[in-house]
DNA sequence: TCCCAGGTCCTAC
DNA sequence: GTAGGACCTGGG
């Protein structure tokens, strides 16, 4: 991967899928321009950026001179997860059919390295939403209040809200965003982070426990609106606690149909399908260990897949 | 028009 | 500790 800035190109490492790596529900706010070469633009902190199989280019910038991302190098490189060796990953998992075939599908997905407050924000949307709404909603909240890049011929690509932008907001104001009750959710997490009570940042030196313990919502009284689903993501796809391992439908499905053997005592799929999202997390990272969120994006591809070509749709 | 969505909260038992 | 209902709203 070469990293371009102004004429200037710098490379990075292979193998890398953009549209694995934007299209598995990690992040909401890529969209493909050319699918043919894959290439896909996204906005990232401060930066528009345009990302093709081995090359990223940036487009824009805010012209904030407090520009926070810092060295534009490191930030994407940091973005893209560049410590994460795919191949010393995939050689890490446990022998299983069904993960190498979801991998082979899904070669070259990489799990990214998010500002921690949008990503948690983002899964916070995405409670009882659908992929689609998910990404209207958080456009919507960039639109009304981000800061604009650039105009582009599809409207402005504006920045991710900042915590002292949404504390600020009104109901009236955010439900206009299409938010609906996950309103009070996000109101109350950027009050917290404004005022300094919740600071995610600080969260990267701890474990993965103690980090998570301080995200959901119930054991710390620092967020509202997070349970174990939404903190296992923000733990995985910002923090980069990689040894999460977010549980929805769809891998309590996959689960369900191709681990119950994990679950010995469990005597039928009925039971298996109603674990607990503790039990059956914690059996899935004891199987797959330190990248077992990696496990995890991978199968939820194949997952996702399968319910295109059922659907008709050939899969993005 | 209706169902459902990458969940969480709250209440009741 | 856990089962079950309520929750805004838009996409399919």
């Amino acid at each position: 991967m070469q990293i371009e800035t102004s004429g200037a190109v710098t490379s990075l490492e292979l193998p890398f899928n953009p549209s694995f790596t934007f299209d598995c529900g990690q992040t909401f706010r890529w969209r493909p321009v050319d699918l043919d070469r894959n290439v896909w633009v996204g906005t990232v902190g401060e930066y528009v950026l345009e990302v093709s199989q081995n090359n990223v280019k940036l487009i824009s910038q805010t012209r904030d001179k407090n520009n926070a991302s810092g060295n534009f190098i490191e930030f994407v490189q940091k973005y893209f997860s560049h410590c994460d060796k795919l191949e010393e990953i995939y050689s890490s998992f446990p022998e299983d059919p069904f993960l190498e075939d979801a991998i082979n599908r899904s070669y070259g997905l990489k799990i990214l390295t998010q500002d921690p407050w949008e990503c948690l924000i983002s899964f916070v949307c995405s409670i009882n939403k659908n992929i689609p709404s998910i990404k209207t909603i958080i456009r919507n909240l960039s639109l009304r209040f981000g800061r604009a890049i650039v105009k582009d011929s599809d409207g402005r690509f504006h920045t991710f809200p900042r915590p002292t932008d949404l504390a600020r907001a009104t109901e009236k104001e955010l439900l206009e965003t299409g938010i609906g009750f996950r309103w009070r959710y996000i109101k109350f997490i950027a009050e917290k982070v404004s005022s300094g009570e919740l600071d995610l940042e600080s969260l990267r030196a701890l474990d993965f426990n103690q980090a998570r313990n301080h995200l959901i919502s119930r054991i710390s009284r620092k967020t509202f609106g997070v349970g174990p689903k939404v903190a296992d993501c923000t733990l995985l796809f910002s923090l980069h606690k990689t040894e999460a391992f977010p549980i929805d439908v769809w891998i309590r499905r996959c689960v369900v149909k191709n681990y119950s053997n994990l679950f010995v005592s469990q005597s039928n799929q009925t039971k298996i399908a109603h674990l607990t999202y503790e039990k059956m997390s914690t059996s899935m990272r004891e199987r797959f260990g330190k990248y077992a969120g990696y496990a995890q994006q991978y199968m939820y591809m194949s997952m996702l897949t399968e319910r295109r070509i059922i659907r008709g749709k050939a899969p993005a």
